[in-house]
RNA sequence: GCCACUGUAGCUCAGCUGGUAGAGCAGCUGAUUCGUAAUCAGCAGGUCAACGGUUCGAAUCCGUUCAGUGGCUCCA
């Protein structure tokens, strides 16, 4: 029998016979199981630890602290889920069920509709099938044995990916139960102990809208009991950053049945908005760009020409008025182009910026819907840079540290960047995409940026770059966009005089930085978790006198916060300072001012930090000058 | 749009197998004049999402619609 030669972490080499299994293999003081080593990696490829060794090489062993033993782990428990499911329910049949992000899921056809209700049920069958200890026996089938065996247990499923497939397949079997699996997966049932069924979802089998809708169970699993709790709280805590629950506690905005999709943005929440707003003009200005503004309701011609009637109809809003269709805007850059098309540009005019916060109406489908971060109608940060195509890449250089520039200024530091190139079905000219892909690529790279490329991934008019950015709590999220785009300039038959004298057609680049103000309020509620930075707080500071012995000169204490342009408020309600107190925390206002007699007679107040505590005595001014520096440097705290 | 679930006071929720609604918080009024996260008492507040059906009788059962939640699909 022939010899492997196999290279082991410590370093050392060892000699074993074909045929040899990892788990033989396993240094000494290494045991296997949901703590310890879960499977084996043999190069790049993940390996079963009873799976004979047929090939030598690099051989080393992975627990769930390894992206691979997370994936083996999950995936065994999704087989162990299946099994619990198909035990309890035998009409069900199975089809999918990988290991994702944070957990698994398997889909199932079954006539019994699954709910929460049936939670503890499967989870129970989880444990006794754990219990069991029961092997996962991996087997190789020809094709037509594999049919023939998922034929006869009547899964349909299973048939159907193995009809597309055409190879040799394997399954793993665990006691009565078989699936059709690549794997690999951990050696025995008894290595999952700890579990949890988090939600059930339709998903369309193969992902396609036109097929049958199966039931997703939403499952978890770790190797301890205080790993799993801690997913749990990572959820709960999650859930309490959620910015529907907070817009309506912090009284920000409302969603009402009369304008489905719609924010309604309260005081409060227009102050946030105003905010941004106003940081956001200055920052264009400073930055060359033009405002303008262009209308929402435009004649329905204008959307043939720019090509949305024909790409986009389904998801805007038309109305007829005086027997001539209009359309509500679902996009900026048609109404941009017209009014680049009502000058006559020289090529002396290029780069021409022009920015609007433009709202747009959207028809999104009813279930996408998602507080401010799916909504129908939304304000971009929208701007056309008009350029020559030697332009491009200084100018998507530009927008890409504008738009870092930014996001540290809302106290994001953390990003991510993608590049999309050209999709199947495109516009323009193969030359045309060369010179833009190159552009986009080279103004990230003169910036010593990493990236991401998503080939294929890009619009049909142009590549793309798009930003993503991480919250507090990890996640990410989409919010800047550079488009290149090749042929709305085109369409409107948009030019400019080069210094050839000749006319020319411009390039145009779409550009978004915080995608739209609704999703960025939204995300930056999530980010903060309510506990926005100084300069976004609607209430920046609550004057709190003790009794109404000192509310005059706590009313007078206000008026002075307010006349530095602070937003500050007072609590004249007849309750206890600790009362008090306790709301501002609730509603998360910044700052507070205590005001009894003591401040009263010093000509001083108290001051206190939401989360922190008292800070000690201040005279007022000194106060407003602190919260004034704190506002206009836009401290993260 | 699709699948599942949900809709009771401003908010969070209770209301068993049908007998015309209840709590806490918030709000208002009064008492209290108070020192760094909840003072006490009282009052008020609901077409039980809407519409239709079954029934002597519907918040409760059935149907339709609307809205929301979790996903899927989509995201020019």
């Amino acid at each position: 029998m022939a010899e492997l030669q196999l290279q082991l972490e410590s370093g050392k080499t060892v000699t074993a016979p074909a045929g040899s299994k990892p788990i033989d293999l396993l240094d000494d003081g290494r045991k296997v199981g949901s703590d310890g080593v879960l499977a084996a990696v043999l190069d790049d490829q993940i390996w079963d630890l009873h799976r004979p060794l047929l090939t030598g090489g690099k051989l080393r062993f992975v627990t769930f602290e390894d992206a691979e033993g997370k994936f083996v782990f999950w995936h065994s428990a999704a087989h162990l889920m299946a099994q619990a499911i198909k035990e309890l329910y035998p009409e069900s049949l199975l089809a999918i069920g990988p290991p994702i992000a944070d957990g698994f899921y398997y889909d199932i056809d079954s006539p019994h509709a699954f709910s929460q209700e049936d939670f503890p049920e499967i989870e129970k069958k989880m444990k006794e099938i754990v219990k069991r200890n029961l092997p996962l026996i991996r087997k190789e089938l020809e094709r037509d044995e594999a049919l023939a065996l998922f034929r006869k247990m009547g899964d349909s499923y299973k048939v159907e990916m193995i009809e597309d497939l055409n190879e040799s397949l394997t399954v793993y079997e665990q006691g009565e139960f078989v699936d059709l699996c690549r794997g690999p997966h951990v050696d025995r049932t008894g290595r999952i102990k700890h579990f949890k069924l988090l939600s059930v979802a339709g998903a369309y089998w193969r992902g396609d809208e036109k097929k049958k809708m199966l039931q997703r169970l939403y499952a978890t699993a770790y190797p301890t009991k205080e790993q799993l709790e801690e997913h749990l709280t990572r959820i709960e805590e999650a859930k309490k950053r959620d910015h529907r629950k907070l817009g309506r506690e912090l009284d920000l905005f409302s969603f009402h049945g009369e304008a489905p999709g719609s924010a309604f943005f309260h005081p409060k929440g227009q102050i946030i908005w105003n905010e941004i707003e106003a940081y956001w003009r200055k920052k264009h200005e400073d930055a060359g760009y033009q405002q303008i503004r262009t209308p929402f309701l435009m004649n329905e011609t204008l959307w043939h020409k720019s090509g949305h009637y024909d790409h986009y109809r389904e998801n805007m809003y038309f109305s007829v008025v005086d027997e001539q269709n209009f359309a509500l805007k679902p996009m900026n850059c048609p109404g941009h182009c017209l009014i680049y098309a009502n000058h006559q540009i020289s090529y002396r005019d290029l780069p021409l910026k022009y920015a609007e916060l433009g709202t747009v109406h959207r028809h999104e489908k009813s279930g996408v819907l998602h507080g401010l971060f799916r909504v129908r109608v939304f304000t971009q940060d929208d701007a056309h840079i008009f350029v020559t195509p030697d332009q491009i890449e200084e100018e998507a250089a530009k927008v890409v540290q504008f738009i870092f520039e930014m996001y540290r200024d809302f106290g994001f530091e953390d990003f991510r960047l993608e590049l999309s190139t050209r999709p199947e079905s495109r516009v323009g000219t193969d030359e045309m995409w060369d010179k833009g892909e190159a552009a986009l690529a080279n103004a990230l790279n003169s910036l010593n940026l990493k990236y991401q490329i998503n080939e294929g991934d890009g619009a049909f008019y142009g590549p793309k770059i798009d930003f993503h950015i991480t919250d507090a709590i990890g996640r990410s999220w989409q919010c800047g966009t550079v488009q290149c785009d090749f042929s709305m300039p085109d369409l409107f038959n948009l030019d400019y005089i080069g210094a050839d004298g000749e006319k020319h057609t411009p390039v145009m680049i779409h550009r978004a930085l915080l995608g739209s103000l609704e999703r960025f309020i939204g995300i930056l509620i999530e980010n903060y978790a309510g506990d926005l930075p100084l300069w976004l707080s609607p209430e920046q500071i609550r004057v709190l006198p003790i009794s109404d012995k000192t509310l005059a000169y706590a009313t007078q204490v206000c008026e002075e916060l307010k006349a530095q342009g602070i937003r500050a408020s007072l609590d004249v309600r007849d309750e206890k300072l600790g009362f008090k107190i306790r709301d501002a925390e609730i509603h998360k206002v910044p700052y507070m001012a205590v005001i009894g007699p003591k401040e009263a007679e010093a000509g001083r107040l108290s001051l206190r930090r939401r989360k922190e505590g008292d800070l000690g005595a201040q005279s007022v001014e000194s106060t407003a000058v602190r919260l004034r520096e704190e506002i206009d440097s836009r401290v993260v705290h």
